[in-house]
This record gives structure tokens, C-alpha cells and sequence, in this order.
DNA sequence: AACTATTTATAAGA
DNA sequence: TTCTTATAAATAGTT
């Protein structure tokens, strides 16, 4: 729907690409949006640019909300999973809960219900562990991947500070900004 | 965009609206397909119909990914606001810390100890969440800090790669490598 | 940031 | 539901 047919693949020019995507993250939301007061609906739409720049939009419920419903649908998905594989050595979360709410219900005399139940706190907190140390390994990621740009980056300045200094070797470097 | 022009607002006819759902929903996602494809970027849709029934789907990275992006970048705002307003009936935690000193020193006898290990306890676990609030804060920043430093040596890198074009105006720009 | 020629999405009908 | 088609809406290339 413009001058041209386009083909849906990478836009290879940098500006354009620029512009396309101003204009279709808009109007993607603006379709969310629509959906959402005509069939009285929640819509979420999450977009991260190549560079990492997060836009994100909401309509009818929150985004915590939408987000919510999904993480309850795939309670069970690959990064469950991967907890899972991780804590093998403790009792998975449905059944810690169910022991929780056991030892809540019966006041038990003596140790064995004191010992039980410091038992459950301690996995309990490895679960949480679990959870805070994927959170973040996921930032370190993105701080390892910034700073390997960067480090690409200046080596491309200098190479071009280089050029500068003796423009009778005229080379092509434009390739290295598309890091 | 059919045989009339059609209010945003909630259509009211039920088997029509089920028509509409389905028809733009599934527009919706194939948008999200092609800016993910011609922009190189990830999209997630996420959709929770009036009957609560979800409809999603993510182009570039997975949906878990592109969720933990959002939710890296919502760490701080209202959780780590709701934490500060919650610590401010609590002790520094300096404080906490002798007051733990002096009740492991001295085995009281009866409720009265049990409780303020409690309620020191609770403090503890509060004073805790902050730190944890304040090292996500700490790597956002970093993150956000290494994000500016790319998009100046973007800008230097273009600079210099016109020089190189254009050698007769030679400049010096190495002071921006030091950012 | 606006403009407009086209393409694309879709509302209504079959 | 699926297909068809008239029309509205989105947008690619241009200014």
C-alpha cells in the first residue's frame, strides 16, 4: 500500500529503514488499539528495534495484566523447564506450596514441624534464587552485547581517524557501521 | 477499509464482532510479522479476547525474551518506588544489623523475644528487596549509559566515513573516542 | 513532516 | 467458515 509493491524482507537502507519503521510501529499500534475497542478486547504489542530500543503499548487491560494471562497460559514452557533442570534437587513449586499450606493447617508439636518447615523456607528461597539469577544473566547479556559493540565501534573509528590521515588509500568501511 | 467506513467503537452485533475479531487479529499478527521481517526488530502481540480466551504470537525473538525486555525495563518504576514507601517504617539498616547482633547474644525466654525476632526478620527481608532494587537499577544504568556511548560513536563513525569521502577538509575527531 | 499514487486490509454480501 | 468484491485505510516513494 504505497508507491511500490514491497517485498517483506530486510530493508537494507538504513534511513528508510529508519523511516518504515516509525511509520509501521504506529500503525501497528494504532491496529491494536482498534481491535481492542471494537471487539472489546486486550492488546499488548511489544517491539524491540534492532538497536534494542523497547516500545511497547497496552489497550483495555494493563500491560502487567495482559502479560499476567500470558505468563498463566505457559506456566509450563521452556523457561519452567529450564528451572526446573536447574533446582533438580528441590521439590517443584506446586508441591512446595501444597507442603506450605499443609504445615500451615496442622499447628504440629516439636521439632519436626519446626525442622519441616525451615526445610520449605530454604527451598522456597532457592526458587526465588533461581529466578533472580536468570533475571540477571539476562542484563549481564545485554551488557556483554553492548560493550562487544562498542569495542567493534572503535575499531571502525580508528581505522577511519586512519583514513582521514591519508586519503590517498580510500577504502570502503560504511559496512562496519551496520554493527 | 471494506464497504463502509466503520466507527472505532464496540460493535454490539455478537456474530459480527466474532467475524471482526477474527479477521483483524489475524491482521494484526501478519503486521507484526512484517515489521519484525523488514526492520529487523522482535514483535510480540498478545491478545485476550472478551471471553478471556489468549491469542499470541512473537516474530524475531521468542515471547519469553521479548517479555523479560519489558520486564527489565519496568524493575524500577513503581516496584522499586512501592519498596521505598514500604522501608520508611523500617530501621536503617545499620541499625537492623546491631539489633540482630544483640538478640542472638542474649536467649530470651518467652513470646516477647520470638516476636522482635520476627518483626526483625520481616526488616531484614525489606532491607533486602531494596538492595536487590537498587543493583537492577545500578545495571540499568549502565545499560543506558553504554546505549548513549553507541549512539555517539555512530554519529562519530559517520563523520569520519564523509571525511574519508571528502579528504579536503580534514578533521580531528579522536576526542569522541574517549567517551 | 506532508503529500499522493498505489497497495493492502477488510466490511458486507454470497 | 470461506470466498468475493467494493471500498476504506495504510503506506512507499516523493517533495
Amino acid at each position: 500500500m504505497g508507491r511500490r509493491k514491497v517485498e517483506i524482507k530486510r530493508i537494507e537502507n538504513k534511513s528508510s529503514l529508519q523511516v518504515t519503521f516509525s511509520k509501521r510501529r504506529n500503525g501497528l499500534i494504532e491496529k491494536a488499539r482498534q481491535l481492542s475497542v471494537l471487539c472489546d478486547s486486550s492488546v499488548a504489542v511489544l517491539v524491540v528495534s534492532a538497536s534494542g530500543k523497547l516500545y511497547d503499548s497496552s489497550s483495555g487491560d494493563s500491560m502487567t495484566k495482559i502479560i499476567d494471562r500470558y505468563e498463566m497460559q505457559h506456566a509450563h514452557d521452556l523457561r519452567t523447564l529450564e528451572l526446573a533442570e536447574q533446582t533438580r534437587n528441590y521439590l517443584p513449586h506446586k508441591e512446595l506450596l501444597e507442603l506450605v499450606q499443609s504445615n500451615l493447617e496442622e499447628p504440629n508439636v516439636g521439632n519436626v514441624s519446626v525442622d519441616s518447615l525451615i526445610s520449605v523456607e530454604d527451598q522456597l528461597e532457592t526458587a526465588l534464587s533461581v529466578t533472580r539469577a536468570r533475571k540477571a544473566e539476562l542484563m549481564m547479556e545485554i551488557v556483554k552485547t553492548l560493550q562487544e559493540k562498542e569495542k567493534l565501534m572503535i575499531e571502525a573509528n580508528q581505522v577511519l581517524a586512519s583514513q582521514v590521515r591519508k586519503p590517498h588509500t580510500l577504502m570502503l568501511l560504511e559496512a562496519n557501521l551496520s554493527l
